[in-house]
DNA sequence: ACCTGAACACCGTTCAAGT
DNA sequence: ACCTGAACACCGTTCAAGT
C-alpha cells in the first residue's frame, strides 16, 4: 500500500478536517485512518503543531501570482486577495487551520505575504504602513474564507441543512424584539446570508477600497 | 469564602485565559483554581462550550453605544467598531474566545450586531448588504483585537519579550532573500509592527473607509 | 439546589525497543 | 530509517450518590 510520507499524512488530515471539522483531526484518529500506529506519525512530525503547519502549507501550495508591473497595484491587490480566498475555499477547514497556526511558520503563506508587502511598497506606502496593510489584507482574506459556507456542521444532507437553517431562523425570530429589533426583522436575510459569491466579491471590494481610500487620503493616487 | 456562581467561574476562566492562553482554561484546572471538584462546574454550565459562551458574553458586557441620530452613520460605525475593539482589548484572550464560539449564541454580542445592522440600514444599504456589512465589521473588529499585543506567549518578563522579538527578527533576516525579498528587507518593521494604537486606528479607518466607498459606488452619500 | 466520587472514553507525547 | 508497545499525564463528561 501507499507509503507513509509527510504528504499523505497531511492530505489525510485535511480530508478528515474537511469532512468533520478540525477537532476531529487527532493524532490517534489520523493514525487509525492511515492504518498505522499513532507513534508512527511522530517520526514524520515532531508534534501536532508542526502537523498543523504542514496542513496550512499544503493549503496555500500552488498559489502564486506573478508580479505584473503593467496593471495598477489596486488590481494586483484585488487579484491577490480574491485568489487567496478562492484557494482557501477548496478546503472547508482551510480557514480553521490557518487561524490556529502561526502564519510566520508557514512557508507558502510567507510567500503570499511577501508578495503583498511588495505590492504595498509599490503603492508608495511607507514600510510601517505596508506591514499593517499586508496584515489586514491577509487576515481579511482568511476571515472571508471562514465566512458562510464551510459553516459549522460539516457533512450534512440537504434535508438536515435546510432544517438547520429553519431552526436558526425561528431562533432569531423568537428573540425579544425590543432588545434585538433589527435581527428579528432581518432574520431571513441573516440566516440565508446571500450567495457565497456575493459575499466574497463584496468582501474583497471592501478590503481593497479601504486600502485605496487610505492611500488617497495621504496625497497622490 | 465566595460562593460559586456562574459569574465567578467565568471571571476565573478569563483570568486564566488572559495569563496563560485559552488552552490553559480547562474544566479541571478551573475547578482546582476555584477550590472545587470538576463536576461542580457542570452544575453551572452544561458543558465547556456553554462556559466559553459565558466568557464571551462577559467580555462584551457593558459595551453599549446609544443610537445618535445627530451624527452621520460613518461616525457612528467608527464609534461602534473602535469601541468594540477597545472593550475586547481589556482581555488578552478576548479575540481567542470570540473566534471559538458561535457569535449568534452570545446575547451581548447579538446586541452589538443589532446596532450595527441598524446603522447599515440607516446608511441606506439594502437588507442583504446590511447583513454582509455588519458581518464584515464585527469580524473585522475581532480580527483587530486579535492583532499585535495579546500576542502568543502571554505572561513574559520584559527581558524574555525582548529576546523573543530579537529571535523573530533574525528568523526573518535569515530567510532566503531570493524567495522572500521584502520580508527579509522589512524584518525590523515587521516584528516591531508599529504602535498598537496606530494598528487599531489604521484598521478601523480601513474598515469604515471600505464601507463608505461601497456606499458611494452605489449612488448617493 | 448544589456538590462529590468513581468511572469511561478519549487525548498528546515520551521512551525504549524492534526491524 | 522507519515503525511498534507500553506507559504517563492529562482531557471532557456521565451517572449515581450524598447533603
Amino acid at each position: 500500500m501507499g507509503k507513509l510520507t509527510r504528504e499523505v499524512v497531511v492530505e489525510q488530515a485535511l480530508e478528515i478536517g474537511d469532512a468533520e471539522g478540525l477537532q476531529a483531526v487527532t493524532i490517534r484518529r489520523l493514525a487509525q485512518e492511515l492504518g498505522v500506529t499513532p507513534m508512527a506519525l511522530y517520526w514524520h512530525f515532531k508534534n501536532k503543531e508542526l502537523l498543523a503547519i504542514g496542513m496550512a502549507d499544503h493549503l496555500v501550495e500552488g498559489f502564486v501570482i506573478e508580479e505584473d508591473y503593467a496593471s495598477p497595484w489596486q488590481d494586483q491587490l484585488r487579484e491577490l486577495v480574491s485568489g487567496l480566498v478562492r484557494v482557501l475555499r477548496r478546503h472547508p477547514c482551510a480557514a480553521e487551520v490557518l487561524s490556529e497556526v502561526d502564519h510566520m511558520a508557514v512557508p507558502n503563506f510567507l510567500r503570499v505575504w511577501d508578495t503583498s508587502l511588495g505590492l504595498a511598497i509599490q503603492a508608495r506606502f511607507s514600510y510601517e504602513e505596508s506591514c499593517l496593510i499586508s496584515k489586514y489584507l491577509l487576515q481579511g482574506a482568511i476571515a472571508l474564507a471562514a465566512g458562510p459556507m464551510s459553516r459549522r456542521s460539516p457533512g450534512l444532507s440537504d434535508q438536515e441543512r435546510a432544517e438547520n437553517l429553519r431552526l436558526r431562523r425561528v431562533n432569531f425570530q423568537s428573540l425579544p424584539p425590543d432588545v434585538y429589533p433589527h435581527i428579528v426583522e432581518m432574520a431571513v436575510p441573516l440566516v440565508e446570508g446571500g450567495s457565497a459569491d456575493l459575499y466574497d466579491t463584496f468582501g474583497v471590494d471592501l478590503l481593497v477600497a479601504g486600502i485605496e481610500s487610505l492611500s488617497l487620503r495621504r496625497g497622490d493616487g
